[in-house]
This record gives C-alpha cells, structure tokens and sequence, in this order.
DNA sequence: CCGACATGTCAACTGGGCCCGACACGTCAG
DNA sequence: CTGACGTGTCGGGCCCAGTTGACATGTCGG
C-alpha cells in the first residue's frame, strides 16, 4: 500500500491543473491562484496536497514563493497502472478483432 | 478535463485493491467483500464507483453477481500521466549526476 | 410454494474535503 | 520606519463521500 497521497492528490481537477501549469516551468502562488477562479486559500490548500505527496516544492524568493513541480511521485502511479496496461491494449486489440461479437 | 471519475476512483486504496483483485479474474460480490473487513453495503458502494467510471461490469450469473474488470478507462490515467514520465525520469538521472548537489 | 441465501438499496450519522473572508507574518519600496 | 504587497493560516459553513444496520428484491433448494 503505497502512499495513497498521491492517488489522493490526483483526484481532484484543480490539483491536476496545477501540476500541468508548473510541467511549464516553477510559477509564484498568486500566478497559480490567477488560473482559477477560486480564493487564494482554496488554491492555498490544493498546492498544500500536493506538497503532503511531494508533488511539488516551495522556495521562497523575496516576498514571493515560487512552486516547483517534482514528478518522481508521479512514477509511483505509473508502477501501480502498469499491470493492468497490457489488460486494456489486449482488449483494444481483440475489439477489433471481435467486432462481430456483442458485447 | 476528462472523466475525472476514474482519477476519483482510484483515490481510495479499496477502489485499487478491487481493480487489482479483479485483474486476476472474474469474482462475486460476496467473494470480493470477504478480502475487506468492511461492510457489504460499504463494498457495494466502491463497487458503484468503480461501475461508474465503467472501470467494472457486473453480469448476474443466477443469484450472484460477477464482477468483471473493464480496464480501458486506466488509459486516461496513463495519457494523463505521460506528459510528465520524461520530468521524473530526467531527474532521476540528474539526481545521480549531480549527487553533490544539496536538495 | 416456502425458507434460506446472495446482493442491492435505503435512511441516518459522521467525517472530511472544499470553499471563503479575515487575520498574521514576512518582505520590499520609499 | 512605515506602508503596501504577496502568502500562509485560521475559523466557520457547506456539501458529498463513506459507513453502518435494516429492509427489499430476486434466485436456488427441497
């Protein structure tokens, strides 16, 4: 049983959001906070789950704080969906070879 | 934004312990609440979760009722995650190149 | 036809996630 | 030093997921 904060972090659309904008490269909280319409403590909050799993990192500069994204936790995703990747290749394939069947 | 169901389906460690349960085979719904120490209903309900991401399908067979694992929605999770493998993999080879370098 | 079984579903309670407004702390500009 | 700005945190409210025990539905055995 792996982390779970990290599935946990995932599962909501804002927290996803935020980890695509930093893929683009570190971002200040209140840049963050302007992508969405919510409050500064609601994005406040989401960036703080992603923190809990080491998604991201915070480094202060100046009166700012800049996020940065760390994606090694994200491997662990990838570890656990790996087994059932070829489950869902196979039946890709077999939809396609069975087309005549129902389903 | 995709479904978001799936990634909501896999943030409870029940949720992923039915798919990988399920992943080894066919089972009923009796013999999938015994692995947990939890109550039918309770089972019931992460099942009704995991259906309505159509990440399972149940087909009555008599009085039981057999659970199938429907693995195509996982796909989103991967190419959800893909855009990010090359980060974490390019920092876990920095990390042993600059291994003297502080976190 | 009747009782036992497998399962789904309902009502009610609880917990925690999500959101906001307000406040506290530290930093920069002048 | 003082005031403005960027951020984090706290307190409170709201709502939904999760849990449980009890009940309803449908199926098999005799």
């Amino acid at each position: 049983m792996p982390d779970d904060s990290v599935f946990l972090a995932l599962a909501h659309p804002v927290r996803r959001r935020l980890l695509q904008l930093l893929a683009g490269g570190p971002r200040t909280a209140g840049d963050l906070a302007e992508q969405f319409d919510l409050s500064r403590p609601a994005v406040a909050e989401h960036l703080s789950v992603l923190r809990r799993a080491e998604l991201v990192r915070d480094v202060p500069v100046g009166r700012q704080r800049r996020y940065h994204l760390t994606a090694e936790p994200l491997a662990e995703v990838e570890d656990w969906l790996h087994p059932f990747e070829h489950l869902w290749r196979a039946r890709l394939r077999s939809l396609a070879d069975v087309a005549e069947e129902d389903t």
